[in-house]
DNA sequence: CCAATGCTTGAGAGTTGCGG
DNA sequence: CCGCAACTCTCAAGCATTGG
């Protein structure tokens, strides 16, 4: 016989009220009934869970030990119930998103949908692109949302939204009082840029790439609020999605400059593992984001 | 039909707590 | 400190249900 979750369930009310008796009538079961179903467990499991100290029962090493998984068993068995019994959408979803998406877009989507679906748990995992595309391949993630487009065979991408890069300097950078910037002025500029793998720096080697600007990075850093920091300060000129940016422009410390040469616009995709089995709240999630 | 499983009942044994 | 009632757990036997 096998370890069931009715030994479980005697195993945490025991634990819960102190002494097998009042387990069992918890349980509606007999006090010998709850008995069995412990000496049972602790036969399967081929150790003791409690001390019996006189009448008493303590709970044991094993036993600290066995109680976290058979809380974690018990409940999933209640949710699995809940979700047959009330029809309703119950699950967890574990989200990806490149750094620009998951700290300033993504965020309040969920918000919204976790207010609409209050049994739906939402883990948000933020990465570079690259890191994100990996972890929707090895399934740590159920989807994800990224700044690039990749034509990985097993990655399925969706057009999501649209954005646009910026390039920025601090309010009194003399680039500031120009109503247009040219080619040469770029090419002048020091840059503070996020890491090699980020999909805003891949967009924005691109655009400088196409009007042939060659890029002379100053300081790579991973975080965006770093690179807003560095450049607000007065250090280098950055390049980050105008999103990200709203705040330092209207607290006047940047300005965002006008370069007409550059196509600094892009795609932010919806990505999905092409094996990916589609739950309930998987498709849930993808009908809010319009995605289809 | 039989074996496995899980329950109840009833008996028994150890522990606790209280009165004398 | 002793004796006893009450309490709590274990064990054995037996019953009902389920599934091969």
């Amino acid at each position: 016989m096998n370890i069931t979750l009715r030994q479980l369930e005697v195993f945490i009310t025991i634990i819960k009220t102190g002494n097998i008796t009042k387990a069992a009538e918890e349980l509606n079961m007999t006090q010998a009934a709850a008995s069995m179903a412990l000496k049972e467990l602790e036969n399967q499991l081929g150790e003791q869970l409690f001390e019996r100290v006189g009448k008493k029962l303590y709970l044991n090493e094993n036993g600290r030990h066995l109680k976290g998984y058979a809380l974690e068993i018990i409940e999933k068995s209640y949710e699995l119930s809940r979700i047959f019994k009330s029809g309703k959408v119950v699950g967890e979803l574990r989200v990806g998103a490149s750094s620009t998406i998951g700290n300033y877009i993504l965020p309040a989507y969920i918000s919204e949908f976790i207010v609409k679906n209050k049994n739906v748990k939402i883990m948000l995992e933020v990465g570079n692109t690259e890191e994100i595309l990996n972890k929707i391949l090895s399934f740590d993630v159920d989807f994800g949302f990224v700044e690039g487009f990749s034509t990985h065979t097993d990655l399925k991408m969706i057009e999501w939204i649209e954005d646009e890069l910026a390039v920025f300097v601090n309010i009194n950078n003399q680039l500031a009082k120009r109503d247009v910037i040219s080619v040469n002025e770029l090419k002048e500029c020091e840059w503070i840029l996020r890491e090699r793998g980020s999909g805003t720096r891949e967009v924005f080697e691109y655009a400088m790439s196409r009007s042939n600007i060659p890029v002379n990075v100053l300081l790579e850093l991973g975080h965006t609020e770093a690179i807003k920091n560095a450049v607000s300060q007065g250090v280098g000129v950055g390049c980050l999605s105008k999103a990200v940016l709203e705040d330092l422009v209207r607290l006047k410390k940047i300005k965002i400059l006008n370069v007409p040469f550059l196509d600094l616009k892009r795609k932010f995709y919806f990505v999905m593992h092409k094996k990916k089995y589609i739950t309930t709240v998987i498709k849930k999630f993808m009908d809010y984001l319009n995605l289809h």
